[in-house]
RNA sequence: GGUGGGGUGGGUGAGUGGCUUAAACCAACAGUUUGCUAAACUGUCGUACUGGAAACGGUACCGGGGGUUCGAAUCCCCCCUCCACCGCCA
């Protein structure tokens, strides 16, 4: 949630940025009525406050005369706040009431954009910001997709998935699932050697910690939930990662708060069809490594830097060829400021596969679940936080089957191979 | 799942309807004293909303949500959670 203060104090800045997000125009209105709200709010708050402050008065007042024994005056008293209780009850409701408007307005508006994030609508519309092509594979021979290089090696069956699940739920065998289980501990190393705390969090949520990090209410319906116990199964590890740090007050010396978590990750993917959901492209779960930071307003852009390098040193030890995109306004999350896109090149599929996404969210987050540092000033401010995939895992293999497939077979990456055990999959 | 006992500012912990404006102690911070450390003394010491230029005020919050009452940390109901025992179980 943008934080009420900028309606007020940066009105034109949020206005600008809302349009970059390109929102509708009938949106944009919101940015009026929101501050009108919240001066009836405000209005109703200040009048709340001084009939509470008279109905205590006179609450004590009742207690000392039955203390002097007066209780024929403390009868008469008693009746007399009748009314004012009335009055105190009816503005409650609409303090409460005037709260909830203001919240359903603010909610629907999504993050401000950082200024160097460029116009635009679509993806087309975003910018390259670097293109690795070191490790662009040069083929003599035609060259295989993953899924048919899945089944000639049995490395991964789409059908025993369906079997058991459904479409969107590989089985992984053998040198597949040993591959597998190579990257998650390839990327957690080096999540750890860079400095995150490894966590190993629940894979299932309750709707208050889905909804401070943005996926209530906006993506109800791309989560699976568990109705009995109203629990959710994480769409990302993003999820609890965050959310460990909800409602806390930290301190500044305590920054920056760096975490990494493997998980799977359980996507409905309701609406997707086609070439996107062939193979791996598209699953309903999947394995990814997630860090993720929290840190002091004033330097979380460093922070976003670095976490683009990370995610680019394991892109180069896995020899793939990758581009850098700086994520146009109209393409970006909607909690967003800024957002770096990963994409590794499909050799056989002959596209650009998105691998990983880095966000900077600033107070966007933390403004919803209250998650603040100590100044030093001693104030209480809202701390920025960020995410990205370090890596997302069904693609990497996807990418990683079809980059260095030869005539012999599949070579293994050297960094990786410590973790395999094998250097080729034939 | 069953029964019983708990949940109070950063920590310990008092508080069974109105001298509570949540005591006291510890920790922390600032100052005084001091060759340094320590000690002692003094002060500060929660969060949010809100009025005010400021000084300084108002309100809410004792696990969460409802209720009773003129008045609730305190009484009632529901839920969460921790502990103990029982049952089940990798």
């Amino acid at each position: 949630m943008i934080e009420l203060r900028l309606f007020r104090e940066e009105k034109s800045r949020v206005i600008e940025g809302l349009k970059k997000k390109n929102i509708p125009n009938e949106s944009l209105v919101l940015v009026e009525k929101i501050v009108e709200k919240d001066d009836e709010r405000k209005k109703i708050q200040t009048d709340l406050d001084g009939l509470l402050s008279e109905s205590k008065q006179i609450s004590n007042s009742v207690g000392s005369l039955l203390k002097a024994g007066k209780i024929e005056e403390a009868n008469d008293v008693k009746s007399r706040i009748v009314d004012l209780k009335n009055k105190i009850s009816e503005l409650q409701l609409s303090l409460s009431s005037a709260i909830q408007d203001l919240e359903d307005m603010v909610i629907q508006l999504p993050n401000i954009p950082h200024t160097s994030v460029p116009l635009g609508k679509h993806a087309e519309d975003n910018e390259v910001y670097k293109l690795s092509e070191d490790f662009m594979p040069k083929f003599d021979a035609p060259v295989l997709p993953h899924w048919e290089l899945a089944e000639k090696y049995d490395l991964i069956s789409f059908k025993d998935g369906v079997l058991l699940t459904g479409s969107g739920f590989p089985v992984y065998k053998g040198k597949g699932a040993r591959l597998e289980r190579a990257l998650v501990n390839f990327f957690i190393d080096e999540a750890v050697n860079a400095g995150y705390l490894e966590i190993q969090p629940p894979l299932l949520v309750n709707a208050e910690t889905a909804r401070a990090t943005g996926q209530l209410p906006d993506k109800e319906g791309q989560m699976y939930h568990c109705q009995i116990d109203d629990f959710y199964l994480i769409p990302t590890a993003e999820v609890p990662l965050t959310n460990l740090y909800r409602d806390r007050i930290i301190q500044a010396k305590d920054f920056p708060i760096m975490l990494t978590g493997y998980t799977p990750c359980f996507r409905r993917e309701a609406g997707s069809y086609g070439a996107d959901v062939k193979g791996l492209n598209r699953l309903h779960q999947f394995d990814k490594i997630e860090i993720v930071r929290i840190e002091h307003p004033d330097h979380s852009y460093e922070a976003l830097e670095k976490m683009i390098s990370h995610v680019e040193s394991l892109l180069v030890k896995l020899e793939l060829p990758y581009r850098i995109l700086r994520l146009c306004g109209g393409d970006m999350s909607f909690s967003s400021a800024l957002t770096f896109d990963f994409e590794t090149y499909s050799a056989a599929q002959e596209r650009w596969l998105e691998v990983s996404s880095v966000s900077n969210f600033e107070t966007f987050q933390t403004n919803r679940m209250k998650l603040r540092f100590k100044d030093e000033d001693g104030k209480s401010r809202l701390a920025h936080t960020l995410n990205g995939s370090a890596l997302a895992l069904a693609r990497i293999v996807a990418t990683l089957l079809e980059n260095h497939q030869t005539p012999e077979g599949i070579k293994i990456p050297a960094a990786l191979q410590p973790y395999t055990g094998f250097t080729i999959i034939n």
